[in-house]
DNA sequence: TATTGTATTGTAACCGATTGCATTAAATTC
DNA sequence: GAATTTAATGCAATCGGTTACAATACAATA
């Protein structure tokens, strides 16, 4: 009986290296480390002598010798609130399509929402020594200080989606401040007056910028946003339901509603509905993001179009921009357009 | 004017290394390194010094030459079809969690449902070196050649959803024949008799096992699964469409509809909405996956629950058993419990 | 023939962290 | 006080590729 069990051996097969296939070709690691790389100075023959041999071994280049040397990883980090949402899944998904064509890695990884998580991300991209850095920041991140370390490096670090300031960081975004303004003047146009605005955590440009669109639409249209019409929530399908708990009690209901993310406006839509509110009729709804949930509802939730595979295909192109040094470190906020999509739940007048 | 312009300058501060920490506080490198390390047998003292001085200076481990010594990546490579599904998003999220709380980085990169893309992407995984791989496997994947590397490394390689069978190879999966039997089962039990399959490529075993169950149900009631009831599509929304077209033109239509895939059959349903049709009253419809929108939908969908953030923990847990030695190489697949969530579409009988 | 040039290959010093095997100092036991 | 542990630290080789700087061989030129 053997001392270890099988299944506890593992790597029977020993990794050839350029050593070995030196040795094998009597030829010196330079020679063949040359050739691997296609370097001029290797004649022909010798170099097709030394790749056949190394198909023939299955050799394959120790990327971390390499990169020691040569102090660049081809991998780019990615930190995220959630991975799990349409929205950000969208984005990756465009990240990593342009990130693979240009031959570079992705390490993703979810703050969870968390600053204290997203720091901890953060030191690892850093040790993992990524050429740069895209980030989303998480709900409760006031500091940006943990991103220090790859500034001061000058490390690309750029910021999407929810972006935080900073003179060396680029970010890519779209106009929320627009988005907004454009969500509520579509409900004042099809009408209503009491509108009330479902946002999130008002530090996040995302939801501010929102915000602010939001009041200057109703204040062109001579209508004061006091507070009592703003509610800062998580934004989750809880959060919606609760939100049709409170529009419920309200003495004077909501004629219009406005809520930064779909599908908390989806829930918050249904929850509604089952206390018999009709929408459009009672009260008018906008969503934010066009998830697949806001064409499947009843009626369909008018939404702001988001750009999310743009997004994350311009994000990796303007690092890769800077990591070329085609780019200046210091630029402006790169603007996708994001639009509104008029569907059912908001139309109070006629089609005609 | 400078040579070259400011913006090309990159990474000015020089980095320190564990010598330099070494040097400064008059140590030996070795020290250090089983400081930051944690070993035991350092000084706390000692190692409260080094920590404090590596803060102070910046420090950050070179992961490269650390894993040049050790052999170790701490990364795990997972290639999926699609990142931006909520199935598929959902697992990752499980994935990420696990794998981050274990010291792991992931490594993820989507085969857009094509062989080569994921033939390519296994090519690169393998030359990151990544100490493990999980694959869910594209649409049209036949061969699982490119991942021979790997085995023959020992590099455990875990497939997951969509898994392909290799003796080395463990899988994480749910019961998708009993899937299928249940929810033809139910279409059955709701008085169906003329119930039709849609499903995806049936070289997938999801597809093909589901497939399978649902031919089981159908003989065990005593009703013949010919081939017309079954269908062979690519599961998209645009397929949702057609198939509400083809059902509208077949001379007798279905009075059951089992649909392998959440999205797809939320849009057939509209479109057979659309159409007149009543669900659940002409057609029963079951899905399968519990997408979000299968809630939002009106009927509210019948569907499959598929534990995606479970998948993903659980695959994660899997192959790091492997990779510690603490579970055989050669072993059972997993398989995770799904359940049927019965909702409105399919409820053709009285509720009591 | 001596010199210079060209093409090709080799030598050896890195890159930075890890770790088996000492070594030294301090504490404990006899 | 001597002997033995125990605790803390250092030495030096190693991982595998890269690359500046030779070195060698042979052809071309003076």
């Amino acid at each position: 009986m053997p001392a270890t069990s099988p299944y506890t051996e593992r790597n029977m097969e020993k990794e050839i290296t350029i050593y070995d296939l030196a040795k094998i070709l009597a030829l010196s690691p330079a020679t063949v480390s040359r050739a691997l790389n296609d370097h001029p100075a290797i004649n022909v023959k010798t170099k097709a002598l030394i790749a056949e041999k190394a198909a023939e071994l299955g050799y394959r280049s120790n990327t971390f010798a390499s990169h020691l040397r040569t102090r660049k990883t081809n991998t780019l980090g990615v930190i995220v609130p959630r991975l799990n949402s349409n929205f950000m899944s969208t984005v990756l998904a465009g990240m990593e399509e342009v990130a693979n064509n240009f031959g570079y890695n992705l390490l993703i990884s979810q703050s969870l929402e968390s600053e204290s998580k997203e720091q901890a991300n953060a030191k690892t991209m850093f040790n993992s020594r990524v050429d740069g850095l895209l980030v989303s920041v998480a709900y409760d991140t006031e500091s940006i200080d943990h991103f220090a370390a790859f500034i001061s490096r000058n490390i690309p670090v750029l910021f999407f989606d929810r972006v935080m300031e900073h003179p060396q960081c680029g970010s890519v975004v779209i106009d929320n401040e627009q988005a907004g303004y454009d969500a509520a003047r579509h409900l004042l146009d099809e009408g209503c007056r009491r509108i009330m605005h479902v946002t999130g955590d008002l530090r996040r440009n995302v939801y501010a910028d929102r915000m602010d669109g939001f009041k200057r639409a109703l204040s062109e249209a001579g209508i004061e946003a006091d507070s009592a019409s703003i509610l800062s929530t998580d934004l989750s399908q809880d959060a919606g339901k609760s939100i049709a708990d409170h529009i419920d009690q309200m003495p004077a209901k909501p004629d219009g509603l406005f809520i930064a993310n779909d599908l908390c406006a989806v829930t918050c839509m249904q929850a509604l509905q089952e206390k018999s509110y009709t929408i459009p009729g009672d009260i008018a709804i906008v969503g934010f993001n066009n998830d697949p949930v806001s064409q499947v509802i009843t009626p369909q939730l008018t939404t702001i179009f988001y750009p999310g595979y743009q997004m994350g295909k311009t994000a990796i192109m303007a690092i890769l921009a800077q990591l070329n040094g085609t780019k200046p470190l210091i630029q402006d906020p790169i603007i996708l357009r994001s639009a509104l999509i008029i569907r059912r739940s908001s139309k109070r007048l006629g089609d005609s």
